[in-house]
Formats: C-alpha cells, sequence, structure tokens
DNA sequence: TGAATAGTGTCTGTAAGACAGTATTTG
DNA sequence: CAAATACTGTCTTACAGACACTATTCA
C-alpha cells in the first residue's frame, strides 16, 4: 500500500534529462522552447448579454483559416508581449468586441485534444463573461469580419470547431449557477428595478419565480440598496430603483431557488 | 448600441493573415505551429487521498530542472503520441504515480502566465483527484526521484512554482463541493458504513455533523445501496456495509450541509 | 452488566413556495 | 373609475439541526 519512500530513493537521483552536472542557471539559458513539440493554446471567451429580453451570446465571423467565414466564439492566441496572463487575454478579446472593460468574468474549462484543431493538437481555455447591454459597442476587430449577438434560444449556425459545444457548455454552467447565486445581477445595467432583476433571473433560467419568495431571498442576502428617491415611472406604481453593492461580485446562496416549474 | 453589423461588413472581407487566395488545404499543409511564440502547457494533479483519518494529498521530489530536488504536484506535459486529450495526460500522470486507473478526476483551473515559471510563460491545466487510500501502489515514476502523501492540515515543505498555490485552491474546491455534494464517496474503498462515510464528510469539512441528519440527507438521495448481509464487526453492534450506486458519480445537493461548528 | 458504536424518533427552527391581499401610479 | 404593475402578509411545506432514545455486539 504505502511503500517506505524515504529509504527507497533517498541520497541519489534517478537518471533524467537535462543531466545532474547541468546547473539551473545553465538549463534555463540553453532551453528553447521550440525545440519541443507542444500543442497550440488558445482563449476563447463566451459573452453573454439580456437584449431585447434574450440571453445572447457574441459571435464573431472568422476570416482567417481554419474555417474561414464561419462563425465562432471571440477568441485567439495569448500575445505574449500583450499580456502577462490568460485573463489578461480574456479581457482583452473582450474589450476588444465590446468595449467592455469591467465585466464579470470566469474560467470555465480548459478543452484540449487532438481532434478539435484540424492544424493538430490543441488546447483551447474557456471563459464566460456577463455584461450589460447598454453601452455595448460591437466591434469585428482583426481576423474577424462581422461580430453579432446569437439569441441563444433560436437555431445556431455552424459554429467553428467545437465552440458549440463550448457554448452549450458555458450556457449550461450559467443556468446551474443561477440556481444558487447572484450572477443576473452582472446582466443588468447599474441600477435596475426588483421587477427586472426577477425578470432576468427568469429569462436565464427559463422559468418563473415567486415574487413574494425572490424578493425575500433578495433582501436577506444584503446584496442591493436602495438608490433613495430614485424610482422606475410607468403607467402604472413607480417602482424603487436599486443597485448592487461593490462586495457582492459573486453571492453564494445556501440553497438553490426552487421556483414554480411553469413558465 | 447594438450596431446592424449585416450591412456594414457583409460581401466583402478584411484583410488578414494568411492572404485569402490561400486554401485552407494550402494553409494548413504549410503551417507549422514552431514558427510562432507559444507558451508552455503542462498539467498538474491534485491526486487526494484519506489515509490515517487525514486528508492528504500526493507530491512528488522533482529530479530535474527547473525546482530540481524541490517537491511539487505531479503533472507534466500532454505527451502528444499517448495523449489523445487533456484529460487522458491527467490519467496517465495519476496512474504512473498511484498504480490508479478509474479515479474520481475533475478539471480544476488553468493558471496561466509569465510569471510561474523560469523558463518564460507557462500554463498548466489543473485536475484534481479522489482515490481510496486502499490499494494504492506509490511510485516515483519518471522525472521525479520521491513521491509521498503529504497531511495536507501539517505544514508543507516549499514547493515548487506556484504549486503551494494550487493545492491551496484544489483544498478550497474540495470543501466548497463536500458542502453540497457527494464527493467524499470517492475517498473510501467499495463498501464502507455509515459512520465511515460520516466521518469522511466530517474530516474534509474540518467539523462534526449531526449523525440522524447527516443519514437522512443521504438516504432521501438515494445514493446507496446495502450489501446484504455484509456487516462491519467491532467490539460493538455490527455496521451495515453499503456500496455507492453507479450512477452517482456526483450527486448535487439542493442545500448545503450546514451542520454544527464545534469539531 | 457496562462500554462502545449503530441506528431511530421526534421536536424545533428556518427559509422557500403558494397565493391572496394591499398600494400607487396613469389614463 | 379600471388597468397595470409594485409590493406585502401569511399560511403551508420541506428539510436540516438538536438531541434523546433504542439496538446489538463484545468483554
Amino acid at each position: 500500500m504505502f511503500l517506505p519512500q524515504k529509504w527507497q530513493y533517498s541520497g541519489f537521483q534517478l537518471t533524467g534529462h537535462p543531466p545532474m552536472t547541468v546547473s539551473e542557471t545553465e538549463y534555463l539559458a540553453s532551453y528553447n522552447i521550440h525545440d519541443f513539440d507542444i500543442p497550440l493554446t488558445s482563449v476563447d471567451v463566451v459573452i453573454f448579454t439580456l437584449h431585447e429580453n434574450k440571453l445572447k451570446a457574441l459571435i464573431v465571423k472568422r476570416a482567417e483559416h481554419p474555417f474561414m467565414h464561419h462563425w465562432a466564439l471571440p477568441g485567439g492566441f495569448s500575445d505574449l508581449q500583450l499580456d502577462d496572463s490568460i485573463e489578461q487575454t480574456a479581457y482583452r478579446k473582450l474589450f476588444e468586441k465590446t468595449q467592455v472593460s469591467s465585466p464579470y468574468l470566469e474560467q470555465l474549462e480548459t478543452v484540449g485534444n487532438n481532434k478539435r484543431d484540424p492544424r493538430g493538437w490543441s488546447t483551447t481555455i474557456v471563459y464566460f463573461a456577463l455584461i450589460a447591454s447598454d453601452n455595448v459597442t460591437l466591434q469585428s476587430g482583426s481576423g474577424t469580419s462581422d461580430v453579432k449577438w446569437l439569441d441563444i434560444e433560436t437555431s445556431w449556425p455552424q459554429l467553428a470547431f467545437d465552440h458549440a459545444e463550448l457554448l452549450k457548455n458555458a450556457i449550461t454552467r450559467l443556468r446551474n449557477k443561477v440556481e444558487y447565486t447572484n450572477l443576473p445581477l452582472h446582466l443588468l445595467p447599474q441600477s435596475f428595478t426588483l421587477s427586472e432583476l426577477q425578470n432576468v433571473f427568469e429569462i436565464v433560467l427559463g422559468r418563473k419565480v415567486d415574487k413574494s419568495a425572490f424578493r425575500r431571498r433578495i433582501r436577506e442576502a444584503a446584496l442591493l440598496e436602495e438608490i433613495p428617491g430614485k424610482m422606475r415611472l410607468g403607467n402604472n406604481r413607480p417602482a424603487q430603483m436599486y443597485q448592487a453593492k461593490a462586495e457582492n461580485y459573486c453571492h453564494y446562496f445556501s440553497r438553490n431557488i426552487i421556483g414554480k416549474t411553469t413558465k
């Protein structure tokens, strides 16, 4: 079961490459990444927003091989000069397309295999972002010829690579997390009413929830603050407007939202 | 806000590389990954087990540069010949060290930046695995000179790269998920008693839970099946033994376990 | 019999679901 | 006034927590 490792190997090194006589400094000086057969690594971003009461994801039309002229998720390679980290790559890609600089951004998954890219072994790190649709200015940017919001409930165009599956996974993750987090807050503009917030939850969940229970849940989590005197006016009773407290980037409820099953 | 993209770009392509006159076939034929400056990409695996009533993680002593002679998480590069996917790389690394072939394995996070590896820009895909400690045979394998279980509650040796942080993140993820999933099942051998299962939950959570509530929760989730007649004997009332139903790889409870706050 | 652990019964507390009620605006 | 939406009150239900109780073995 548990071998006594200490005596088995202590005092000598197994053979390895590079040889033991090379110091770490010498090793690093002679190290050349291009000597190794390593996979492509890219970053893709699933950008969600709410537009016309629909949940939408951003897709771009590729202007380059492979999959030229196909729709795809925005993404690309880390620029080792521009980016200090893969998060920065994700933020940069998101900003290039939307001009939004402070989204909710979360790492989703990393997919790497020898099937997904015709160029060979390829790995992509997938992020998902939530942004408010106000103040977004879409830009196709470099490497793409078009950009648009895809209503995730309608039929999708054929997406490049395995991007249809990546998008499906992102939708699943978002739906799951909405059951026990406050993520939909990030799909709304800075100020909003409780009815608007509830509406966002319902759109993402795909079902109605009870108003009274919903408000109690939000109130008791202390996620929001009233904006004194600011009301949403209409042909009915005015609604109090709220904003998210800064500290509530992601709040976890201790129970799932169950809600009504009918839409 | 939302630009009418259709008319803006339809009918022509933006300039791009490679030029439009090259077909995809020609492009792929001339494509050479070594022409590009791409980051190192590795896979690391945090392997948890339960041993002597402690939660432990596997660490290996590096026999190669960089960080030679330092303890580190098991991991390494995908072998583009051996591995069809990064999951396979993770399974391979896990099997090399433990001879366990069917662990619980989950992707944790991917960390990529220009600080974490002295060789330069580097990305690692981190997995975490849960295995039962019975039938494990530790092997240091290639590139490492030693291997051992690290009790995560004791003080750690200095770990190579950012592995201390990766391990900390894995522990956090495991602890969080134990609040609302059945993950501890995978730390036990095939058959076990309910008290043993509760004990595993308590070790991972770091606190006691109520026996009656715990059993109700497990019973109502229908995760287990009795092994008829098989009992754990001792100087006390014998305990019924159970095994996990095959379909319950990962069960999500709809509420967190709250439990007692005293250990 | 006592020690030890297995296993159960039942009361309480908390938060969600259901749903009907009241409140406040415009037209 | 009616229509529409905002907001609240209250009863019920579900399930976790607390904790005491019973059960079954060995020494």
